[in-house]
DNA sequence: TCGTCCAAGTTGTACTGTACAACTAGAACG
DNA sequence: CGTTCTAGTTGTACAGTACAACTTGGACGA
């Protein structure tokens, strides 16, 4: 096997690892919100407020299943639904105070976490693993969108 | 925000999408296959063989989850269980020769899609991130063993 | 030898995340 | 208008997971 074979089977063999273990640690370091719905969350402040349609083609979701993660979102006081005066069928979600708050504080945390794990890392490793991961994400949008 | 904590955040984001990806399109590719299962039957090509109760520790899975995959293993010829004459409780599992095909036909059709996602990168590169990748989850041994 | 405790695994139950299909309600356009 | 498209909800099903209760078998001290 070539070196770059080897890498590329490393890698492979890595994201799996890390991929197997995310949602699993994710819920154990936040019971009170998936990693699904701070995605979510975290979707609506960066474009502040979106329709559930736009979640579900954005991260590749059922809109049945976008429509159930919405409404428990909403139970829990963390979104509000505006309806759309311009057309009735929308509905833009948006952020709640408590959401707002809810998303800052699992992402502090979070934040804490990485943070931690990569402690020891010196700067420039830290800014080019940053730069490949995104560049790895970015390649994959053709075969599954984001 | 200084450019190490920037580098992190981008590192935790992209992780994150990274993870929300992965089973589902894990699971698109191999249907007949999960992520879990893939990762269980690699495990025991690996070691050759071992207890339900290995496996339950190595990736901090409930006993009775790693029951049930394992009968599901079974039920599908992809493994088989071999009782352990010095302990009764005992059942070693092993591939079958059905469990190795399938696991090396996945492996392969896994392999080329990150292959193929990874074409373009130069050799040095493909190092470079194989590395921090096995350096990343290394890390995380403490919090989240493997 | 026996009783108690421990270890391996199974089974009952429940919950989450997900998809697909069928449906409702509203919009658009001929 | 009526047809067709779009946004969203609801019914149903399934995978993966955990926890608790249980069964079976081993270990070890009294």
């Amino acid at each position: 096997m070539s070196s770059a074979e080897s890498a590329v089977e490393t890698i492979q063999r890595e994201m799996t690892i890390f991929a197997r273990r995310a949602r699993a640690s994710a819920g154990r370091m936040h019971p009170e919100l998936s990693l699904v719905s701070y995605t979510l969350l975290g979707h609506l402040e960066e474009r502040d407020g979106c329709r559930a349609t736009d979640l579900a083609a954005h991260y590749a979701l059922d809109k049945s299943t976008v429509s159930r993660q919405v409404a428990a979102l909403e139970r829990s006081g963390l979104i509000e639904r505006r309806l759309d005066p311009e057309d009735h069928r929308v509905q833009v979600l948006h952020l709640t105070e408590a959401g707002r708050e809810i998303l800052a504080q699992v992402t502090r945390s979070r934040r804490a976490a990485f943070r931690e794990r990569l402690a020891d890392w010196p700067e420039d490793d830290l800014a080019r693993f940053a730069a490949y991961l995104e560049r790895y994400n970015a390649g994959a949008d053709g075969a599954d969108p984001d």
